[in-house]
DNA sequence: GCTTCTATGCGATTCTGTTCGCCAAGCCCG
DNA sequence: CGGGCTTGGCGAACAGAATCGCATAGAAGC
């Protein structure tokens, strides 16, 4: 239930502000940054403000060090300081626009999400069978998840992270693709290759489930990637044949 | 395949030796700890070794506290300093004995694991059908998840850790209970509750996946204790009677 | 201009897990 | 007894993420 798609909440607006003036964040407090919020607004805060400029620059600046810095170094082996670094900035001045290290990850891993949506929506045909659909969107997923293997694996770190903050917007991201994946079943089952008392949310979920565990022996290195994409396709197969004897 | 059930290498002993001599780990360093094991041995270690004894029971110490300040505190607030002091030495020691933190969460983990198996095993009847007994097994899991929701979290966690040592027996623990699914499905192939076609294995890797998948969200309080148990149900179901239409 | 507010930045500091170098005590063997 | 070995322990130190308090500069309001 509260694992809905796309909540209608925050929203998450996009990664690391480079729309919306931000309401002032003040990373720092976790609270509404200031009694003006409460007692009506004071200074309006035009979005062409030259600090909010600034602002814009060093978080892309950040965002853009950081990214370089996980590809070339892995997530934990680009620390805060060489991110500040490479942003031209000091170390503590990185706060001032994210809230944890893992709030950068974020960003990236929203990305790869929305290029895995694309290229899937590029190469789909909503005519084919549903089982086929499903295993391309995998496979596409899949192409992008052996491409940046550190990257998967810090999600699944992040969703398991005390700071809710974090694995909230991962799993927001979640919910997304299961929302595409509740999308081509419904298709499934208008077109009846689905029997009609399918749950299809609850469908959509549990293989949205098995594609996250499975990618944990994966991320250890105890299973290769094309086992990883078998085992998706597996997946799907069983569920769509069921295990249970016909005749019972 | 590289997933297999009881890894014949290493068996990992017991958690934290509370068994044989130990070889002589020497946690600092993560080699043979010595020239002697490779030169020959030349001193054999008595298991009643007096200095052997010291280290078990300080093992024995430092467990203990870890596993009270653990639910005391969750797994971050317990500092390795507390841990540490209530075992009555300093925190550095406990790296005599255990190679890092998460270390010591894998024993806490193991035991309920074992909890959940032999819980299984009391209330199990091998003549029902097969997926009652698989609700079964999940609803015992899940009866010990919810009452340390944390120490499961943190499990999640530890396999997405760089620390290979960890994550691997994190995933050892994990293949045994994939093992046990598998008991329970082969068993109802036996019975002719499953179709003969089945792949057993893969069934069981497909249901474990989901049931950890299924947890991420569940730990990040975005589903209810029962949202979680109402969710392996409905696993089971779906991949008991599939998703396909039969008429087609 | 002057005050006040806000966004940004910085260096020092705190808190963590973990490592290092040294030392004590225990066992074995001559 | 007296070396050589090993185990266990300790305090100092390190590195990394995150926090604090203060400083700067731009903007808004008078």
């Amino acid at each position: 239930m509260s694992t809905s798609l796309s909540s209608p909440d925050s929203a998450v607006s996009g990664p690391m502000g480079q729309a919306a003036p931000q309401v002032a964040r003040t990373p720092r407090t976790g609270q509404p940054a200031s009694p003006r919020a409460a007692s009506g607004q004071r200074t309006r805060l035009r979005a062409d403000d030259g600090r909010l400029v600034r602002g814009r620059r060093s978080r892309a600046r950040i965002r853009q060090a950081a990214r370089e810095l996980f590809r070339e170094r892995g997530f934990d082996g680009a620390t805060l300081r060489a991110i500040a670094e490479r942003a031209g900035m000091g170390a503590s001045s990185i706060y001032r626009h994210v809230r944890s290290k893992e709030e950068l990850l974020i960003d990236e891993l929203a990305e790869m999400q929305e290029e895995a949506w694309t290229r899937f929506r590029a190469v789909d045909d909503r005519d084919r069978p549903t089982d086929v659909r499903l295993r391309d969107f995998f496979d596409v997923q899949h192409a992008l998840l052996v491409a940046d293997r550190d990257l998967t694996t810090i999600a699944l770190r992040a969703t398991t992270k005390t700071e809710a903050r974090v694995a909230k917007r991962v799993l927001q991201l979640y919910d997304r693709t299961i929302g595409l994946l509740m999308e081509i079943l419904q298709r499934g089952r208008q077109k009846h290759h689905l029997s009609r008392d399918v749950d299809v949310l609850e469908t959509a979920r549990v293989l949205f489930h098995v594609s996250n565990g499975a990618r944990i022996p994966w991320a250890n290195g105890l299973v290769t990637d094309d086992a990883l994409r078998q085992s998706m396709h597996h997946a799907v197969d069983l569920l769509f044949k069921g295990v249970a004897a016909r005749d019972v």
